[in-house]
DNA sequence: ACTCTACTTTAGAATGATTATAAAGTAGTA
DNA sequence: TACTACTTTATAATCATTCTAAAGTAGAGT
C-alpha cells in the first residue's frame, strides 16, 4: 500500500497542502514502526540527505511546529539547549542517556507513579512526566 | 545571629571569595526557610533592586553556576527556553504550574516511582525525576 | 598600611537555537 | 489557464547563554 498516498491524507486530513518538502519530513518521521526521537537539525541534515537539496530550517520549524499542533508530533521536557520532538504521541515517559544525549522510550503502562501529593490551589493535573537519567 | 558571616564562611568554605555581589545573591537565595525556584533574569532584578545597582549579567551566571557545581542550587530539568535554579538541593520533584510558570516542590520521599523497566544496555540509572504539569 | 597576585566583575561581542519578515514559488480551485 | 491563498525560503531579528579581555578587588605577605 503506498505510503505517499497516506501522508498525503494525513496532511491534507490536517489541513496542509502535501509539498515535496513535507512530504520528504512525513517519510521520514512517519515510515517506520518504532519511536523517533529528534532535533530540528538531525531532521534537517536526514532530509537534506534524502531528497540531495537543502530545506531551508525555517520550512523545518515550520512544519514540525504544525505537526506537533495537529498530534502527529510530542515535544519533550528536557534541560538544555537542544529541543528535542517525538513521533510517540501516546503518553510515555523517558530514559536518557546523557553520554549519547539520547532519548529511550518508557511505555507508560510500565511506569507507576504513586502518592501524589494534592495539587496546590486545587489545581487540576495536565500531565505526570518521569525522566530516568542514565549513563 | 549574624547571616552575612554565615554567607560568608559558606562562600569561603567553597573557595569563593566574599564580594558584595555574591553576598547581595547569597541573602536572596539562602536568607529564607523555603525553597526558591527563578531564573537568572528574576535574580537579576531582585538583585538590583536591593542593592540600588547594576549588576553584569556574566557575573549572575557566573556565580550562579559556581553555586550549583559547590551543590548549594540545582538546575532543574524544564523545556522551552528559560532554564531554572532552586535552592533546594535534596532529591526532590515538582509541580510546574504552567499558567504562572512557576515550579513547586514536591518532597523526595511524597512520590513513589515504581515499575520502572531494565535500563537500556545495562546502563546505571543517575536520577529520576517526576514533573507534575497542573493548570 | 602597602604591594602584589590571583580571583572577580564587567561591558560588550560571540554563539546557538528559535522566531519573524517579506519576497518568490506553488497547490488547488474555478 | 488564471487566480488566490498557502508555502518555502534566505535573511534578519531575538533571546538566552557563554566568551573575552580589560579594569577592579580581596587577601596574603610584607
Amino acid at each position: 500500500m503506498d505510503q505517499i498516498k497516506i501522508h498525503i491524507d494525513k496532511l491534507r486530513a490536517s489541513g496542509l497542502r502535501p509539498t515535496k518538502q513535507r512530504l520528504a519530513i512525513c517519510k521520514i518521521l512517519f515510515n517506520r514502526k518504532e519511536t523517533f526521537h529528534f532535533t530540528i537539525d538531525q531532521l534537517k541534515k536526514i532530509a537534506e540527505k534524502n531528497i540531495k537539496k537543502k530545506i531551508s530550517l525555517a520550512t523545518l520549524y515550520n512544519t514540525v511546529h504544525a505537526f506537533k499542533k495537529r498530534g502527529h508530533l510530542k515535544e519533550i521536557s528536557l534541560k538544555g539547549n537542544k529541543t528535542f520532538f517525538d513521533t510517540n504521541t501516546k503518553h510515555h515517559h523517558h530514559f536518557y542517556d546523557e553520554d549519547m544525549s539520547q532519548l529511550i522510550d518508557i511505555e507508560g503502562k510500565n511506569i507507576l507513579v504513586g502518592n501524589l501529593p494534592k495539587t496546590p490551589n486545587g489545581k487540576k493535573i495536565k500531565s505526570v512526566e518521569v525522566l530516568v537519567k542514565i549513563t
